[in-house]
RNA sequence: GCGGAAGUAGCUCAUUUGGUAGAGCGAUAGCCUUCCAAGCUAUAGGUGGCCGGUUCGAGCCCGGUCUUCCGCUCCA
């Protein structure tokens, strides 16, 4: 454990020497929990969403993509249960130092009063908490005296209010101005389009939108690199079908979720579900895609049957009818009418799944010289699919036109896939820094080229060589980037 | 948020009771080189995380602060 914690340290300093991920405003001393992604992160990162965007739009006939705002109505968020769930008054005992939900804590002193002077003081903590009296609560857990679990004291801090929404105000005037949030998921996009979408795309159910962007979460503690950022970026798809089909959908792409991830090279062995005990107010059943991080087993990918929560809810606070007229046939023959669909959710983290990539790719290997030396590299072996740059194309030396050959052949390449040139440096070196940044690829240009149209090939996973025809180049690697 | 540890060049580290910072690797430019970090030459990079205090003098001592890591805590 202690080596794999080395490791996830070796892999973030990685991170920062090859261009993929810089800590936000490291140049200000950096801004905690908030990453930058530098000019091969972005590359890998654009290839991860492009994927999953292909996989869930252009391969299936029934799921669209949008790309909704981040900035959305204040009703979204009470409608969605945000305002509500995703705020919670907290209170720390200064002795254990263990912090508490307030409404847990008095709800478990209740659980230990007779019947009668339970309920009283929970109607007091629900008057003082809709009214967002902080000093009340404090006062009804200290004439009470509530006592922490740990320490046994009645030692607490004030109570303060911690709201896992940003929010900010619209309008130039800060008085006038309306309160709004960063959205801190993007899924509310997707179910206040949904009407949109389905009568403009004349979708039938059951369908899919899809949609990937920034999300926002005002984290007390976000730690383990970009595990568990303040700003992150998500991949969802609401899936709407028919009521009562919702498990059969579900199971489905719990599925395809898994498969999916395999397509991109994650070993089927370092994936898992975690179903879900206790679940959100809005569920009927969730799980999660665990990885086997560097440090443990930690959720990738959500799937969560959401019932018809979301889009009762915003037909409840809108009062506006949300509803699908179903046309097709049920058992007896009758159509299945009007109804709110259900909705089957996958949500990935994208920053998460790049660590996953990343943490994967990672590795060093040591191996002995034919002349009896020790010898080393640090290689990402990033699946080339999804690898930043495809394909290094380095004449052997700079002289005797072979940069001209290796420029053309530049020019012929780079329309269809990253490329990279380089001329400097002994070729062993330049391989080194292909394997560092995780270049699948890399062709050489050499003197016999002139005399055959040959070049060498080297495969970066195997570094292993060998010679093609010049003009196979550009096919090779396009196909194995397939 | 609490407790512990750390912060010196892009990276890894030196500077061992306080006397205005060095190396290796890397980078850049050139020379030389026919396939896995070769060699030679030159160059660039640090107001020692930041702010303040003690001192004739602080990378080193003290306080604060920011950031990171570890353990708790939190994660609808």
């Amino acid at each position: 454990m202690a080596n794999e914690i080395n490791n996830f340290q070796e892999i973030i300093s990685h991170c920062k020497e090859y261009g993929y991920i810089f800590q936000s405003s490291e140049l200000y001393d950096g801004l905690s929990a908030v990453y930058d992604y530098g000019q091969m992160g972005a590359q890998l990162k654009k290839n991860l969403r492009d994927e999953w965007w292909k996989s869930m739009t252009q391969m299936h006939d029934n799921i669209v993509g949008i790309d909704a705002a981040i900035f959305m109505h204040p009703t979204v968020w009470k409608a969605s249960g945000h305002v509500d769930n995703f705020s919670d008054p907290m209170i720390d005992n200064k002795d254990s130092n263990k912090r508490y939900r307030v409404d847990h804590l008095i709800e478990a002193h209740v659980a230990t009063l007779e019947k009668e002077a339970g309920e009283a003081m929970i109607a007091e903590m629900d008057k003082l908490l809709a009214a967002d009296d902080l000093t009340g609560l404090k006062t009804l857990i200290e004439t009470n005296k509530i006592k922490c679990n740990i320490s046994k004291t009645c030692n607490w801090t004030d109570v303060r209010q911690f709201n896992l929404m940003f929010s900010t105000q619209i309008g130039s005037v800060a008085e006038e101005a309306d309160t709004i949030y960063l959205r801190p998921e993007t899924a509310q996009g997707i179910f206040v389009n949904f009407l949109n979408v389905q009568k403009t795309g004349r979708m039938k159910i059951p369908f899919g939108i899809a949609q990937t962007g920034k999300a926002f979460r005002n984290e007390i503690v976000a730690r383990q690199f970009i595990f568990r950022m303040r700003e992150f970026e998500q991949m969802e798809m609401q899936f709407f079908v028919r009521p009562g089909t919702q498990m059969e959908w579900y199971n489905y792409w719990k599925d395809a979720r898994k498969k999916w991830h395999e397509s991109i090279g994650i070993p089927a062995e370092k994936l898992r579900f975690h179903d879900h005990v206790k679940l959100a107010h809005y569920a009927d059943a969730a799980l999660d895609i665990e990885f086997e991080f560097p440090f443990g087993w930690k959720e990738l990918e959500g799937i969560h049957s959401r019932t018809d929560f979301d889009l009762s809810q915003h037909a409840k606070y809108s009062k506006k009818k949300i509803q699908y007229f179903d046309n097709d046939l049920n058992a007896e023959g009758k159509a299945y009418g009007n109804y709110t669909p259900f909705v089957v959710e996958t949500s990935v983290g994208l920053d998460r799944l790049f660590l996953t990539v990343i943490s994967l790719a990672y590795q060093e290997e040591k191996w002995t010289k034919e002349d009896g030396t020790e010898d080393s590299r640090v290689v990402l072996k990033i699946p080339a699919k999804i690898a930043p740059t495809k394909l290094a194309i380095l004449p052997l030396l700079k002289k005797d036109g072979l940069p001209e050959i290796a420029t053309e052949l530049l020019n012929e390449c780079k329309p269809h896939f990253h490329c990279f040139y380089e001329e400097k440096d002994a070729i062993g070196k330049r391989y080194r820094r292909m394997d560092a940044i995780g270049t699948p690829f890399c062709v050489t240009i050499d003197h016999q080229t002139k005399e055959d149209n040959t070049v060498t090939i080297r495969y970066r996973d195997t570094m292993t060589q060998e010679r093609i025809p010049l003009s196979e180049v550009k096919n090779i690697v396009a196909k194995g980037c397939l």
